[in-house]
DNA sequence: CGAATTTCAGCATTACTGACATCA
DNA sequence: CTGATGTCAGTAGTGCTGAAATTC
């Protein structure tokens, strides 16, 4: 498994970083929660680029495409991609630059609206989307050292601080109204 | 508190793909919890960044300056920077650079070792990690909405990651016999 | 006309590779 | 000589601002 760096370090450096903190300027295990959670998105992010490298793929990247493959017709305005990947539109044109360059998808002018274009997976982009996938689960996505009950409590410690930064309203209840949208 | 960008969807969207990703490719509570990790460092690094913006500082630079004000005489040597950092040698050229245009810390050769470089820091680095430690402690780190038991949670949690990552060897208990590997 | 969609140029950060000079 | 320390050049990914063209 391709590490970010094994650096076998003889101590926790967050936790040692913590101890002088809270000599300097006194407790606080905010400080060390984020930390710990920048490290942990660095170590995933490394390897699951890691894991997508043989596919062309980033993980923004992969983001995008398996997002293509969950719509019905494999195609998606690049609008509808920026939101329900919560991503800045020129990000959005870059990523989808670079997956067109890589030849997993292609674009297309939108028929319902002459303003906008849309994403259309190919069958590499699809064909990739599987292996890639398939990798992905076979590891876990990084995370093979939790149990369900470990990651389900991680998933909705962090729900709480998605839903305070403003990402969504409803607690998670309410699914009986569902507009697909564009879809 | 400056936010990424409040989406306010009316849906929990890692929720929601975690959903559909069940429909196509079976349950992954794995998916949900490293997509979680990912957008959590996302809001937190968006609000550190802000919180330190009038002092010219990103997160990386501040936790650089942090660590002058926590050594002796102010100053290290850039590869003990990037080894506590954790952060490849490059990158610390790079943020020193940054620090020393902002007049935050000066370079000096070092005394014991010809061939190393010292960051020292200024009075007025000292100064703004002083008023950028109150801010972001004032804020919490971004964190205010968690209690004490849930950020230790958090902590204890991503230790497990970072421990199978190879950060560290001991996992934080005094092990005696620590003996360390090819050495 | 005002608003939405997308693109483009440009800037800042970060991370990494490879090459290089210097010195232990 | 071998290895460690930094720096530099260059590349890639990501995020954002501002401006512009097109179309609803």
């Amino acid at each position: 498994m391709p590490q970010p760096k094994s650096l076998n370090l003889p101590f926790d450096p967050i936790e040692r970083a913590a101890e002088t903190w809270r000599v300097h300027f006194g407790p606080s295990s905010a400080m060390a929660a984020v930390t710990s959670i920048m490290r942990a998105h660095q170590i995933l992010l490394s390897q699951l680029d890691s894991l997508l490298k043989p596919y062309d793929l980033t993980f923004a990247r992969y983001e995008a495409l398996v997002l293509l493959t969950f719509s019905r017709t494999g195609a998606l305005p690049l609008s509808k991609i920026g939101e329900r990947l919560m991503v800045h539109p020129t990000s959005v044109t870059n990523t989808v630059d670079r997956l067109e360059r890589s030849g997993l998808v292609t674009r297309m002018p939108n028929p319902r609206d002459g303003r906008g274009v849309l994403a259309e997976i190919t069958e590499a982009g699809r064909e990739a989307v599987r292996l890639a996938t398939a990798d992905l689960m076979a590891a876990e996505f990084g995370l093979e050292m939790y149990g369900e009950a470990e990651l389900t409590t991680m998933f909705d410690q962090l729900r709480t601080l998605r839903v305070a930064a403003g990402d969504f309203v409803a607690p998670a209840i309410r699914q009986d109204e569902e507009h697909g949208g564009l879809l």
